[in-house]
RNA sequence: GGCUCGUUGGUCAAGCGGUUAAGACACCGGCCUCUCACGCCGGUAACACCAGUUCGAUUCUGGUACGAGUCACCA
């Protein structure tokens, strides 16, 4: 049996869309999960939509979220070059070659006339006017300086068909296709012409890629017939969907939130939590019920029967529940390089930046959300005294301030100010009262932390306060009481 | 509009002729607990519709509806 060997060809568009990631890591898990081999090509043929430092970034993604490539553009395997831009020469000659065969032809048209050919809803269609030009005319018009693209010539009748590997048999009445542009204007190849070529001279066995391809894929294989080249093995796979605010679902897109990955890491989502998320839309393990998946593990639990045939709907929430199980399998040491530089960005020098973050550490289901669960901590907060007032423990404004009150002594006196020793002495005080511990720590945790929900307890908030801002804060309830 | 593809709970998704139709997220309860979170236990909720084929259809076939993709000198 021959190597598998798959690609992923994007276009330098400046971000990498979280649908496009997606494509790239099927394709990338088909070739490894065999052995295979995979390869990284750059498809920048459309000369106006150029972005700089657009490859950066596709290299910069394939980097963090672990996906290799055998042979791409810093790593050359023979069959480069990887960039399409630097491989003219050879579309060229492989369009003339398909002239001389007659599969393909000179085409003169104006845009003007193109336009003339397209009905009131701006779909267009080609009306082969350049089909049958004479030598003669050909060589008069290139001659003239008149500007010329190259043509695939489609078959007047019959069917083309092939075999994709999640859709199965797809057909298309020839009739349908459209004598598609395969050398620019510019001189540039289109997609639908260079990505033929590229393939079969890289040896790709397996085309991986959205399915808004699987229509035109009838050309293609077209193309593949005319060159007397053996046709890939297609793989197309279901469309990324995004669910807007009125619920409905169509391609994600922007309007949907944040759907690059880039996006994602700057949120705080973990690369690692973004692959294995978007692994499982679409595909699903065999035999088993596993959800969280390493690359490792993915690799090889990889198979193409787990493919899915209909769109996925990108689901947030999912992704943070994801991104909460990965960042409560941090180490400790781990996660607090994420999360301590954050919480010295915003808090004060006084505050305990490891306890905080260690208090946060089973709350945040990603790092961007960790600002919006410390506003207490970071100011504080206006309150309401009837927050002092809470049923199960018996708790009022009144009898919160007598606690307060007690209290406060006992907390100055505090010499070793962390939160098992603030603890006991709570506990130690709502003993000798003969009061219920948490009727004490909910005294004390709303007034140190001056809202009704808070992520940690009352001796935990005050190791993270530090004994002065405890204190003070503390003070400051009792006279807001009185 | 033509063509192509798709349709299992709100979302992801297992199932591949006979099942009490898995599991996960979300949601709702309960337990744990210095509030919340974590963790644990439990619950609500689905085969788009109509015909066939069959002893028997979520599973096979056809149609309808709905959704999506495509019809560029974009990829």
């Amino acid at each position: 049996m021959s190597e598998i060997v798959t690609r992923f060809a994007p276009s330098p568009t400046g971000f990498m869309h979280i649908g496009n990631l997606r494509t790239a890591l099927y394709s990338y898990l088909l070739s490894k999960s065999q052995g295979g081999k995979f390869i990284l090509r750059i498809e920048d043929t459309d000369q106006v939509r150029l972005v700089d430092g657009a490859v950066d970034v596709i290299l910069d993604t394939l980097k963090m979220t672990g996906i290799e490539y055998d042979e791409g553009p810093d790593s050359d395997g023979g069959h480069g070059p990887y960039v399409q831009s630097q491989r003219l020469p050879i579309y060229k000659e492989y369009a003339e070659k398909l002239v001389e065969s007659g599969h393909a032809y000179y085409c003169f048209c104006t845009q003007e006339r193109l336009d003339s050919l397209k009905d009131e809803k701006g779909i267009g269609g080609y009306d082969g006017h350049c089909r049958n030009l004479s030598a003669e005319e050909i060589r008069k018009n290139i001659s003239d300086g008149i500007p010329y693209v190259i043509r695939q010539r489609m078959p007047d009748e019959g069917k083309t068909s092939y075999t994709d590997v999640v859709y199965g048999e797809v057909e298309i009445d020839n009739s349908e296709l459209r004598d598609q542009i395969m050398i620019k204007a510019d001189g540039y190849p289109t997609y639908n012409f260079c990505h033929v070529v590229d393939d079969y001279l890289m040896g790709v066995t397996h085309v991986v890629r959205g399915n808004e391809y699987l229509t035109s894929t009838p050309k293609y294989c077209l193309l593949y017939d005319a060159f007397g080249w053996k046709r890939p093995t297609y793989v197309h796979l279901p469309l990324l969907m995004g669910k807007d605010a009125g619920g409905n679902v169509s391609k994600l897109s922007k309007r949907h939130g944040a759907v690059s990955f880039q996006d994602l890491v700057n949120a705080g989502y973990l690369p690692e939590a973004i692959v294995n998320y978007i692994a499982l839309l679409g595909w699903c393990p065999k035999e088993s019920n596993q959800e969280i998946f390493s690359m490792d593990e993915l690799k090889s639990n990889f198979s193409i029967e787990g493919l899915s045939k209909s769109p996925a709907v990108f689901d947030y929430e999912k992704l943070k529940w994801f991104n909460s199980e990965y960042i409560k399998a941090m180490p400790v040491d781990k996660y607090e390089e994420k999360a301590v530089p954050i919480l010295e960005n915003l808090c004060a020098d006084y505050i305990n930046k490891k306890k905080l973050a260690s208090l946060l550490h089973t709350r945040i289901a990603y790092f961007g959300e960790i600002e919006s669960f410390i506003s207490f901590v970071t100011n504080r907060l206006d309150m309401d005294s009837s927050l002092y007032t809470n049923k199960k423990n018996k708790t009022t404004p009144e009898n919160c301030r007598e606690v307060l009150e007690d209290v406060l002594p006992l907390l100055e006196s505090v010499e070793d100010w962390n939160n098992d020793n603030l603890f006991a002495l709570l506990k130690e005080y709502s003993a000798s009262k003969e009061k219920k511990a948490g009727a004490v720590m909910w005294a004390v945790r709303i007034a140190v932390g001056r809202q009704a929900i808070t992520p940690g307890g009352a001796t935990e908030l005050m190791e993270v306060f530090g004994k002065d801002e405890s204190i003070s804060r503390i003070k400051q309830a009792l006279s807001e009481l009185s």
